[in-house]
DNA sequence: CAGTACTATTATGTTATACAAAGTAGTGAG
DNA sequence: CTCACTACTTTGTATAACATAATAGTACTG
C-alpha cells in the first residue's frame, strides 16, 4: 500500500488551509507541503489541483511579477472556499474517528 | 469535495483490520462497515477490493455453506497481511499528524 | 410459484494523484 | 553575448481506488 493513496482527498483540504492563512504561489505552495512532511509532492501535482480549485471557485488567483524569474501566480481563498474548508474539516475528524474505531478495536479484543 | 475522496488507501487497511480480529464473508463486512459508520460501502466496493488483497496475498479465503442462501466465502488474514496493516496504522498516524499540523495551525496565527 | 432476503460477481465510469517533460523569464559566469 | 542555471508554471498520459449499477444464484416464505 503507497502513502500516496492516502492523500486522496486529504491534499485538497490541505492547499485551502494553507491558502486560507496567506496568499501563495504554486512553486512555494511545494515548498511547504514538503516542508510539512509531504515529501513527494511536485509541481504536476500542484498545479492541475490549483487550478481545479479555482475553476471551482474555492480560490482565486492574481498574477505579480517576481524578481527572481517569471511572474508568479497568487492564490487566495473565497468565500466559498472556506465555506468548503470547513466542511472538508468536519469529514476529516469524522474520518479519524471512525477508522480509529475500526483500527483501535483490534488490540481490545 | 465528496466524502468518498478520503476514503481512498483508508479502506483497505480498514477491512485488514476487520479481518485480522475475526473471520468474515463479504456480505457480513459489508454490514459491518456500515455499522462503524461507513454507511456508502457496498458490495461492488467491498468485492473487488476482497480479490485485490486476496490476489496480493494479504488474506485468503475458504468457502463454507451458509444456512440461509448460497456459499459464503470468509476470508482470513495471512502473515503478509498483518505485516501490511501495521505498515497502514503507522502511515495512517503519520498521516493525521502532518495534516492536522496543517489545519490546527490555521487558528494559532 | 412468486417474491424477498442472502451472497457473490463483474462491467463501466469518475477522479485524484503520480510521473514526466517542457516552456518561460530572469541571473550570473565566461 | 550566450550558456547554463534557477525560479516558476503548464500540460499530457497513466494508474488505481472507489462509485454505480446490473446480473446471477441459493434459500426461505406466503
Amino acid at each position: 500500500m503507497k502513502e500516496t493513496q492516502l492523500l486522496k482527498g486529504v491534499l485538497e483540504g490541505c492547499v485551502l488551509a494553507i491558502i486560507k492563512r496567506q496568499q501563495v504561489y504554486g512553486y512555494e505552495l511545494v515548498q511547504i507541503m514538503r516542508d510539512y512532511g509531504f515529501t513527494t509532492i511536485v509541481g504536476g501535482t500542484i498545479y492541475p489541483l490549483l487550478q481545479k480549485l479555482e475553476k471551482q471557485g474555492l480560490i482565486k488567483s492574481k498574477e505579480l511579477t517576481s524578481p527572481d524569474g517569471p511572474n508568479r501566480k497568487y492564490f487566495f481563498i473565497t468565500a466559498y472556499g472556506e465555506e468548503q474548508l470547513m466542511n472538508f474539516e468536519e469529514q476529516w475528524n469524522s474520518l479519524i474517528i471512525k477508522v480509529n474505531r475500526i483500527v483501535e478495536n483490534e488490540e481490545s479484543e
